[in-house]
DNA sequence: GGATTGATAGTCT
DNA sequence: GACTATCAATCCA
C-alpha cells in the first residue's frame, strides 16, 4: 500500500522508490521503469518554475494526485505530485512496463493515420506514450492517486533491488547558481527494455 | 490577440 | 540511426 506520507516526501527520495512501483487506470497497469523528478519552482526544467499558474496548479497542492500536461497538441504527460503542500515538487512517469490491459493499450496506441500498432515494449516507451496507453487525459488532472478513484498507484510485485537503479543528469539544467552543475534527477531501472532512449541534450531549436 | 511550448510519428539516409 | 513537421493549449503583453 502506497500511504500520502510515502509521497509526501522531496521528489528526489519519492522518484528512485516509486521504480517498479504499479500505475493502473481504466484497465491498463503499467510497471514503471524510468521516472524523473521535478523540484518545483527552484527548478528551472519545472513547469513550475515560472511560478503558479492555471495549468500546474495541482503541483502546488498535496501529494498524490495526478498531474497532466498537455503537449503535441494531443498528446499528455502524466506526473505524481509529491512533496508537502505548496512546495510544487512531482515525478514524471517518463516510462513503464506493459502488465496488464495490453489489448486496450494496444489499440489506444494504434496510430490513427496509418493503422501501424507498435511494438509491444514500445506501448508506454516514453512519457507521453505511458500516458496514452493508460489513457489518461486532461479528464485526469488532478486525480486522487491513493483514493478510490480510476486512477491509482499501487505496490510493486517485487521489490527492485537498489543495485539495478541507475540515475543519469538531466543535462541542460543546471544549479540555481548556474555552476554548471547538473542534477541527476533522472531514475531508471537499468537493462529494462521498456526504458525511453536516452537524449543527453535538449533538442534546442530555435525558431528564426 | 500573438507567440511559445513540447514529444511523437513518419520519412529519409 | 537521425531529422523535421505537426497540433492544441497555455502564457504574456
Amino acid at each position: 500500500m502506497i500511504t500520502h506520507e510515502f509521497l509526501a516526501r522531496p521528489a528526489l527520495e519519492v522518484a528512485p522508490d516509486l521504480l517498479g512501483t504499479v500505475i493502473e487506470h481504466d484497465g491498463v497497469a503499467v510497471r514503471l521503469t524510468e521516472v524523473e523528478a521535478y523540484a518545483g519552482e527552484q527548478d528551472p526544467g519545472s513547469h513550475a518554475f515560472r511560478g503558479r499558474t492555471r495549468r500546474n496548479e495541482v503541483m502546488f497542492g498535496p501529494a498524490g494526485y495526478l498531474y497532466v500536461y498537455f503537449t503535441y497538441g494531443m498528446h499528455t504527460c502524466a506526473n505524481v505530485v509529491c512533496g508537502t503542500d505548496g512546495t510544487a515538487q512531482a515525478v514524471l512517469l517518463r516510462a513503464g512496463e506493459l502488465i496488464s490491459g495490453e489489448e486496450a493499450a494496444r489499440s489506444r496506441r494504434t496510430s490513427a493515420r496509418t493503422g501501424r500498432v507498435p511494438a509491444v515494449r514500445d506501448l508506454a516507451r516514453g512519457p507521453a506514450r505511458l500516458a496514452q496507453a493508460l489513457g489518461l487525459t486532461l479528464d485526469d488532472y488532478g486525480a486522487d492517486l491513493l483514493g478510490p478513484g480510476t486512477v491509482r498507484l499501487l505496490p510493486g510485485e517485487e521489490r527492485i533491488d537498489p543495485g539495478v537503479i541507475r540515475t543519469g543528469p538531466r543535462v541542460g539544467v543546471r544549479g540555481p547558481g548556474g555552476d554548471g552543475t547538473a542534477y541527476p534527477w533522472r531514475f531508471w531501472i537499468d537493462g529494462e527494455p521498456s526504458v525511453s532512449d536516452y537524449r543527453p541534450a535538449a533538442p534546442l531549436r530555435r525558431r528564426s
